[in-house]
DNA sequence: GAGTTTGAAACT
DNA sequence: CAGTTTCAAACTC
């Protein structure tokens, strides 16, 4: 039925609602991309920094809201000339849904490749149309979804935002504010996500992937309408899924869901609880204790191995969720991915850091400057001392050499245990003559908007050094590489703070590691192979918050994380093998 | 790999 | 809004 093979695609009606509007505004209107927080949010009007991946994960967050997981928001070369983004909804929960996504071992996981045949990719069963990305590989059947059938694909767009404006919204959430303030009361540091509109299986029992919820390694929450749901916390059969070391093991999970759908397990050895034992409002957020506090990591465990962007952004200091502090704390049900920096990075800190930075840069464009002023100076005297014109050239390829000599001398000392990344100073080779940022630079400043650094930066001197500097040096490459430096500088420190984020992380993975297979009595389990992810040789194959996701108490947290981050000598950044030296992925990774 | 099961999406 | 159908992924054999 529906829509038969030859019927018009997509239907008339839907054909028919097509307004100039649409689809860009009305997407743009509909998407608040933050899960309900943004429409009404001053920021929320669709900034460039909104939309760009990179801005998106590292943005400051101005406002106190719980930041939700990070929707990509993909463009599409053709849609990006028509302006017209294309939204990709990430799901972040799902590995399916995130291409290119790694697998736990940090394999490179290849994109998800539907296998439509009957909806032309053009429906949200299609998995490629509904995280908004354009089939590719995919061994689907006259498939629409692609550019050569752009028009097509955009109504279909439109028809189905026209059924569900949310459609593209991501599933996954943070819980509304409500919740945040169950947190706050329970003293938790938890961030709180589920399903938006809540699964309804009824055979599954919420325990294997039919179910978006277990899919998405969320708990069924009050959305759910699900019957016999066994995915809450504190269920026997789900914990028996998890149990052990056994999370990478999908087959192990797979037996053991079956078991505990068919009873097997949940009836034995435990008070079986009632059905609808997963949360229904806040009941059991305040009220019910997990009897086994082992669980609750089990769930940050799981839930830690899909969830990136939410372990994205609740590092985010701003996020009041990341920045409770007791990470002992085990009191809530709702089981919800928490970033094991959680403890370490605070508000605070990351505004010095911005700040730190800040005056950083403005330190080496001073010391740059001033060093190139003597210089010039010294060149100065010396023409007048020999006013003869060989002299003078040779004068000048010293004047040249000396301002080289500054840049590089400075480099090599930030970056004595690393090959330089030399494409730093490539991002000015095209700079427009303004105020000219190196991508690097505007991936550091992230938000334009942010005005914690914004304001830091101008009595530092930041702001005006562009301006100044050209007065002083020759425009060009003098300032190019005043430029470059600058950013070097300040990009180095910045990984240095990754860098011990990351060792940080690693630390607290570690402890908890052993304290979860302690906890756990796990002897029968074979030890874990996924959940200790150490991170061997360079480091960098992980990303800093890449899923190390275990509570731990906050024994490694460093006193002051900013300041040691600063004072961190380059000895210190021997000991930590380096973030990637490539100038693209300094930010990104 | 084919067939079955499942639940979301689409439709009535 | 509820019931039914369609669809494709997940799952089983």
């Amino acid at each position: 039925m529906g829509e038969s093979e030859g019927s018009e695609f997509p239907p008339k009606k839907q054909q028919q609602s097509e307004t100039a509007d649409f689809p860009a505004k009305k997407l743009a209107r509909q998407l608040d991309f933050t899960q309900g927080v943004l429409p009404n949010h001053p920021q929320s009007q669709l900034s460039p920094m909104v939309v760009t991946p990179l801005s998106a994960q590292c943005q400051l967050q101005p406002h106190p809201q719980p930041q939700p997981q990070v929707v990509s928001i993909l463009v599409s070369p053709q849609q990006q000339t028509q302006q017209q983004p294309a939204v990709r909804v990430v799901k972040p929960e799902s590995p399916k849904s995130r291409p290119n996504a790694e697998l736990k071992d940090g394999t490179p996981k290849k994109q998800k490749q539907c296998n439509c045949k009957h909806s032309r990719c053009l429906k949200l069963y299609c998995e490629c149309f509904a995280s908004g990305t354009y089939c590719d590989g995919c061994n689907c059947v006259n498939c629409y979804n692609n550019v050569e059938n752009e028009a097509a694909r955009r109504e279909a767009v439109e028809a189905t935002l026209e059924r569900n404006p949310n459609a593209f919204r991501p599933k996954i959430a943070s819980s509304p504010h409500g919740t945040r303030d169950s947190r706050e009361e329970t003293g938790e540091g938890l961030v709180f996500v589920k399903h938006n509109k809540g699964c309804h299986c009824k055979k599954s029992g919420c325990l294997k992937k039919y179910c978006e919820c277990f899919q998405a390694n969320i708990l069924c929450s009050e959305n759910c309408k699900c019957m016999d749901c066994k995915n809450f916390e504190g269920s026997e059969e789900r914990q028996a899924l998890f149990h052990g070391d056994h999370g990478n093991n999908m087959a192990y999970i797979q037996q053991a869901a079956n078991a505990a759908i068919t009873g097997a397990i949940g009836s034995s050895g435990y008070a079986s609880l009632p059905v609808s034992r997963k949360r229904k409002g806040q009941e059991l957020f305040f009220g019910k204790t997990v009897k086994d506090p082992s669980f609750h990591r089990l769930g940050h465990f799981q839930q830690a191995s899909h969830i990136r962007h939410a372990a994205l952004s609740s590092l985010l200091p701003s996020n009041p969720v990341a920045r409770a502090g007791n990470t002992t704390t085990l009191g809530s049900s709702k089981i919800t991915y928490r970033s094991l920096l959680a403890d370490i990075i605070q508000s605070q800190d990351l505004k010095e850091l911005c700040s730190v930075l800040v005056v950083l840069s403005g330190e080496v464009a001073k010391t740059l400057s001033d060093q190139r002023n003597s210089t010039k100076k010294r060149v100065e005297d010396q023409r007048d001392t020999f006013p003869d014109s060989s002299t003078q050239e040779r004068l000048q390829s010293q004047k040249e050499f000396d301002a080289d000599k500054i840049v590089s001398n400075r480099s090599s000392a930030n970056h004595a245990d690393e090959g330089a990344p030399d494409d730093c100073s490539l991002d000015g080779a095209d700079m427009p003559k303004g105020r000219p940022m190196s991508p690097g630079t505007l991936a550091l400043m992230c938000d334009e908007q942010d005005t914690i650094f914004m304001a830091a930066a101008s009595p530092n001197g930041l702001m005006g050094y562009g301006c100044n500097s050209s007065s002083q040096l020759p425009c060009g490459q003098g300032m190019t590489e005043a430029h470059a430096e600058q950013e070097r500088i300040v990009l180095t420190k910045f990984r240095d703070c990754l860098n011990r984020l990351i060792t940080f992380g690693e630390i607290k993975e570690t402890k908890c590691s052993s304290l979860a297979r302690t906890e756990l009595g796990n002897e029968k389990g074979p030890p874990s192979k996924g959940i200790a992810n150490t991170r061997t040789g360079t480091g960098s194959q992980q990303g800093p918050f890449s899923n190390g996701v275990v509570k731990v108490p906050p024994a490694a947290k460093p006193p002051q994380m900013v300041t040691s981050i600063v004072a961190t000598s380059s000895s210190d950044l021997q000991k930590f093998p380096s973030l990637p030296q490539n100038g693209d992925n300094k930010l990104k990774s």
